[in-house]
DNA sequence: TTGAAAGCGCTAACAA
DNA sequence: TTGTTAGCGCTTTCAA
């Protein structure tokens, strides 16, 4: 590994004024003669800063901490993740992941973040939920990352379920779907709260009542398949938008029983966290998909403009993010859907 | 944050006597005393030494860096990385999890690590294959995790493949299938290639000659389901051992088109590499699971031997988990798979 | 316009 | 048994 100190010599001149070109700080300091040599040399020797040496002096250390209970665990996760190591390498950060099991291990790992100097942390939800930011969080800046902030004192960036919901219920009605039903999660959480109203609306927005009887919150497990199975018999509905995959499943699993195909006699869409469902069950689920690259990626931006107090408008996304697709499905009842969507992250604060 | 100079003022000793107390050479070195004194101050001051400082004049980061492609963008990764994050914390040392979209990051990301000065990498694949590992990879100390080195010159830690299919298949034959299909993955892969020799060699050890019409490699998509929807008109198998649970759930629909029930009417036993299916069909399904956790958590206590040149035999693994052999196991590169069977398969009288 | 010098917090060889 | 000293590689006054 090259160091200052060897190109100071090489080009005769002192480690100071290597520091003040190699750090763009030269401009009318340094003669731009010398200036350009120094790069030259710099650049032969293929020199990179030691980032050691350089965050002991300045206890800035460009390393990013994201810390999640289970996302890095869950599938869905991996989307955030990569978006968000995406935007901290294009910004020159380095992203450390860590899980914590809930409790204890949480704070353990936040202070060993802490002392390898993370310069700020997003802090990440698998789904969201309200949330209380851990203190020893407190005093670095924090990005919350699909979630929300009980206190409302950090920022956050999460998808914007309403919209999502309002979206999906609204190609089913454009589909023809008579009548509608939403299968969500009993477990008490932000996005399904907002899930729920977005369907709630977008059947009004349709001049529709909602019907009470044709709205199902199951857990993931035991019951949810015979409560599901008892909703399909007595509403025949014709049409499902569901919480997630895993209820969207309970749906498919129904119509399989009695005989019924998914995207001729029903249409579904599911909102796909688990992304297998919707490789094997490509041709007959429809799937929502969260924005879970974009919402990494942008939890970084925000979190960088934060630690650097400057505005990062002039960053803009990558272009992996795929545009809606158009609503010309021949077959109404197969309505291919994949919402990835940069302004469906709402932005907090 | 304290210093040791800080702890070295307040006690009025030397910061030397001070770092050789706090790193606990001093026996004999030290009058016992004073690194009393020492280390009541430390403890104290709450001081934390810093890492960055240390490693500046060690060159040691204890960073382990995790490289993946897809990994940690698969649900099953979370395992791995779950498994590893424990491993390193126990022995005092960070993880960097990187992700690379395969081609140009990989050695992006890699010099990044290694600019942060990472102490050694681990290089882990979605599925055991042969691997090629990346040059710049070649220098420090490497572990491949789930994955083979094709010119075999790193260790790696992977799961006993032909063993977990073995132990599946019989617990098929026990169940009292007759009939046991095997849906295999075609693509490529060492994972597919053993499994299919333990189903294989399941069967002969049991007394059965091995019937190639019961067995089925498929992709993931597509003709799948069509392929196995076949073999289950045309063989009419009573037992099902499948490579996945994506393949798992082809076997899955057929039964479900059919009115068949999985327990009762069929056995299933798929590797559960989504955990979504084992949530959700929890009561029919039996799953095996990969060793994920102890895999990331084993090739972390082998890379730390490495990187340390010390044995690890006194670190065990935390009771989550399945006993492992010892470091210098006779096959070096490869681990025993833990089986872990969540359900039961129909048992036949 | 440049360089000398101090120091971030720690370790380690060497003196005392 | 303890302290002095010299860095690790870099940034940043302050003088020249």
């Amino acid at each position: 590994m090259t160091t200052m100190k060897e190109i100071a010599e090489k080009t005769g001149v002192s480690v100071s004024t290597v520091s003040l070109v190699l750090n763009d700080r030269d401009e009318g300091r340094v003669k731009s003669g010398i200036a350009d040599q120094v790069r030259a040399m710099a650049e032969k020797l293929g020199y990179k800063p030691n980032p050691l040496a350089r965050s002991l002096r300045t206890s800035k250390t460009r390393i990013l901490g994201f810390i999640s209970e289970e996302v890095a665990t869950t599938p869905y996760a991996g989307g955030i993740i990569l978006g968000a190591q995406a935007a901290a390498s294009q910004l020159g950060y380095m992203l450390i992941t860590v899980n914590t099991d809930g409790e204890d291990s949480e704070d353990e790992e936040i202070t060993a973040l802490k002392r390898y100097g993370a310069d700020g942390f997003l802090y990440a939800k698998m789904s969201n939920r309200y949330t209380d930011v851990p203190e020893s969080l407190a005093s670095t800046p924090l990005v919350l990352v699909d979630a929300t902030d009980r206190q409302g004192r950090f920022p956050s960036v999460e998808p914007d379920e309403i919209r999502i919901a309002h979206d999906a219920t609204t190609r089913l009605i454009e589909a023809g779907c008579q009548r509608i039903a939403y299968i969500g999660c009993s477990e008490p959480m932000l996005a399904q709260d907002r899930r729920f109203e977005g369907y709630r609306t977008a059947l009004e927005d349709a001049g529709r009542t909602y019907d009470e009887s044709l709205v199902c919150n199951v857990l993931n497990n035991g019951p949810a398949l015979q409560a599901v199975s008892e909703l399909f018999d007595s509403q025949r509905p014709d049409g499902f938008f569901c919480f997630n995959d895993a209820r969207a499943w309970y749906v498919y699993e129904c119509a399989a029983r009695r005989g019924l195909f998914i995207g001729k006699d029903i249409s579904v869409i599911g909102v796909d966290n688990h992304r297998v469902l919707a490789e094997t069950l490509e041709p007959q689920l429809t799937t929502v998909e969260l924005p879970h690259f974009e919402m990494g990626y942008w939890s970084v931006c925000k979190l960088v403009s934060m630690i650097e107090k400057r505005d990062l408008d002039d960053i803009d996304m990558p272009e992996t993010t795929a545009p809606l697709p158009p609503l010309d499905s021949p077959i109404p009842a197969m309505i291919r859907c994949t919402l990835i969507e940069k302004n469906s992250v709402a932005q907090r604060a």
